[in-house]
DNA sequence: TGCAGCGATTCCAACCAGTGGAATGAGATC
DNA sequence: GATCTCATTCCACTGGTTGGAATCGCTGCA
């Protein structure tokens, strides 16, 4: 007898049945992110790893399918206008989403504070939402995709309380591999964060100076979500969980409940 | 059996190499737009025409590579969050958008109208931003991602004034075939519209009583884009070009000069 | 509770598409 | 104008990919 792959986890190279050629396409895809907007097929061949004659094909086909197109002088891809279409057809395919902005807008707006939903992908984590409260320009400024890491912010740390458990461990050997020295100290940053979650539902980061982050995480039908406040301020950081704590773990709960 | 070719790669003369399995896994994820979220394997095999067995396959690999999720019990997937992380990176590192954006919202807020971007994809146009004006909300909307058709709209019908001679005949049989019998009129509303652009530099549509659109193409490092005005007014057609062309056809100037 | 129906997944052998090293071609740099 | 770099194409080989058929798992219904 053959033993598969549990379902759903194809992170180890398992032999789950993988299409080797579309995972390499969609690696040269995500090689793209802000910061790396426009790539030659060089670049790409080293992030990928792959082939030159490899990556050149893939990108042919890529850019026939309409997801990346060639910068002048055949230079270099960028992605093309489909992908907005994707996150177009995502973001308004997610009830969750649905859900949520709403309340979140509300929340963002009685209380002047960032409001954030993100989820994981690989080893960071992905705002769905991200509602910005800028006092100076007196209106919300809504910013979806954005990446952040996994180990260092409160809405990384709060997946991580409550993602399974052999996930939980492949990722944080991940970390640990790629931040050398100051792993330690942010191993055990992480676990006090994780305790806290387990503790009082929630965890906080105070990333820079008068930057205060406070993340729950959110399950909802079998996918790991986080939740996330955050405000510039001159309070502490007990202080602002003191007002703003209950807040965050009700909407999470209200989302919880509307999405059931 | 033949090979089928979703996406029309065969125009092309000589066989440009195209990896198959790529091209269907990308035809996969285009088959989700907004009121096709959910998804699942049948659904997905009906709409690309391949093989069941192969669609399952390449759902699988698309899940392991983090661009799609199964939905609650598994009966259907779902585009993942990291499309919106592409999506992200394609506007963070379009220049034109950051050329073209704050003078668009410039433009909307004088105007109090809307003003859009958009690229082709296939057989319709990607908005890249739509700013767009609503007086009763006092603030302004930022759409992208949302397809329009290119045969039904000034933006599409702008665009194929100036495509490339074949892309043009490509397109329109495709039309002509998809529309049946409204074709005859359609066609004689693209070729009014051509006109228009080649003489005066835009196309007008007025596509609901009240709501009326100027687009004027916009060239730029061998990509073609289009811009357009829209506003929902009781003033004729022609009024709205004596007051608003000369500030479409300069703001496309201008971003012609700024991106060159 | 058990059966029928449906759809997804897996199996299998044939087959052909994908791979990568090397040669070629295009373009940039000096 | 020559050289260098990088992308693309070529080609034989390999094994990944394919789709029909069988199997498995689930759902709905009696």
């Amino acid at each position: 007898m053959k033993i598969d792959d549990p379902a759903g986890f194809s992170d180890k190279p398992g032999r789950s049945p993988v299409n080797r050629s579309l995972a390499r396409g969609i690696e040269i895809l995500r090689a793209f992110r802000p910061g790396s907007e426009l790539l030659a097929n060089g670049d790409l061949a080293e992030r990928t790893g792959l082939a030159r004659a490899t990556v050149s094909r893939l990108t042919q086909t890529l850019v026939g399918a309409g997801m990346l197109q060639l910068d002048s002088a055949q230079r270099a891809y960028r992605l093309a206008p489909a992908v907005l279409c994707l996150a177009q057809a995502m973001r308004s395919g997610s009830s969750l989403l649905a859900i949520a902005a709403p309340k979140m807008r509300a929340l963002a707006e009685r209380e002047r504070i960032n409001v954030g939903l993100a989820a994981p992908d690989r080893d960071e984590m992905v705002y769905l939402e991200s509602i910005r409260y800028s006092r100076r320009h007196a209106f919300r400024t809504v910013v979806s995709g954005q990446r952040v890491p996994m180990d260092l912010t409160s809405l990384g740390r709060a997946y991580l309380a409550v993602a399974p458990d052999a996930r939980r461990r492949d990722l944080l050997s991940q970390f640990s591999q790629r931040r050398g020295d100051r792993w330690p100290q942010l191993a055990e940053e992480i676990e006090a964060a994780m305790q806290q979650v387990r503790e009082r539902g929630f965890c906080t980061v105070s990333w820079q100076p008068e930057v205060v982050a406070i993340s729950t995480p959110l399950q909802i039908m079998s996918s790991v979500y986080s939740l996330n406040l955050s405000l510039s301020t001159d309070e502490t950081i007990s202080a602002v969980v003191q007002r703003l704590s209950d807040s965050l773990l009700s909407l999470a709960q209200e989302i919880r409940e509307s999405a059931a």
